[in-house]
DNA sequence: TCGCTGACAAAGTTTGAAATCTGTCAGTCC
DNA sequence: GGACTGACAGATTTCAAACTTTGTCAGCGA
């Protein structure tokens, strides 16, 4: 808390712990110099407003789901586009349960449409175009442009990764309907 | 306005015009007692409640949609399905723009997750399931259960008929998102 | 008798004044 | 000289009191 330099890290780190004890509605940028031991000018230093500030400790959480998700095996196209399609559902519902202040923040940047959140969708969908094309090159899948193919896949799961939706991922059920979706899904890219 | 008794039509009659005048956030009970000329209570001895003469208007509104909904022509399957998905969000994005008072009521009610909405939801899910039967019939689509199938095909839609993304459906390529989802889906059907 | 009225309590909303927060910047201190 | 402070203006939020709205019901009038 306390080093001879303020740094950038030290204020991200500090902001999300704020962020998640008070949530997004609560926090304030006086909280966060607070919890630094600093004056609220200083954070003004590394960040130009608050919502930059927000947004960056947003892309951080977002960047740990990530790597959760490149991660997902290599292998036959259709078992890992719903491995990562499972991934992806998965983390995203274990962030709305474990830490849903931070996820409570996540929603404002959506609700702002923010830039950092076209990116987060622009990096997944690029992630779905690289598993679509490796079907494609396996003779698994069948497409005319994998990439308008990974965004309808994409935009048809929907349901299951907008955070919009959360308070509907503890339904009872909603695994059979991911399922069915998938399935559906999986079907309409297959060569076969 | 004034005949001998209030009756049930005559209060949505004018609730309705109440509600595309103010919005859901400002019309009140009185307003549309006043609009008919008679006390607030004489409404309350129709409708239990606030909340249930608003589900009642949009019960009516929606039933309009509905009806253009079932007159998508019979024919080959994967046409009636895309003709009966581009109707349904079609109707949607009309109702968004020519109607936002009243769409805005609808919203109030998904947000409420009504038994209304979710009536309306089994309804539309129905239509589906009656065409992707038929389809299997035709021996142009093949599923193992066509009322889960219709349910994965509503789920993969949201994004075109979910009242919470109507924002986005005046954004420049929604019709190109749309027709690449439909054609994913009608793959995913198909027997070929 | 039966539909309606209008006074009423409880719940919810508005309002405006006080308090807090955001973002800036001249000045301090190391 | 460069990182930090703290006083400041304008924007936003909070709080409590005044007002409006919801929902009930005893009683009126045809």
């Amino acid at each position: 808390m306390t080093d001879g330099v303020l740094t950038r890290e030290q204020i991200l780190t500090t902001a999300q712990e704020v962020l998640r004890r008070y949530g997004p509605a609560k926090a304030t940028v006086v909280d966060v110099a607070r919890a630094l031991g600093v004056s609220h000018g200083s954070v003004y230093r590394h960040f130009p407003s608050k919502a930059a500030l927000r947004e960056a400790v947003t892309q951080l959480w977002l960047e740990e789901s990530h790597a959760a998700l490149a991660a997902v095996p290599a292998g036959p196209a259709p078992d890992r586009l719903r491995a990562w399609l499972s991934a992806l559902f998965a983390a995203k519902r274990k962030k709305a349960f474990d830490d849903p202040e931070l996820f409570a923040t996540y929603l404002v940047l959506v609700g702002e449409s923010s830039a950092v959140i076209d990116a987060h969708i622009a990096d997944l969908v690029g992630q779905l175009t690289e598993i679509i094309s490796d079907g494609v090159r396996q003779g698994v899948f069948r497409t005319d442009d994998p990439a308008v193919s990974a965004r309808a896949v994409f935009d048809a799961t929907n349901r299951f990764h907008d955070p919009q939706y959360a308070p509907e991922w503890s339904d009872p059920g909603i695994d059979q309907h991911f399922e069915a979706v998938v399935a559906l899904i999986s079907r309409g890219l297959s060569a076969g």
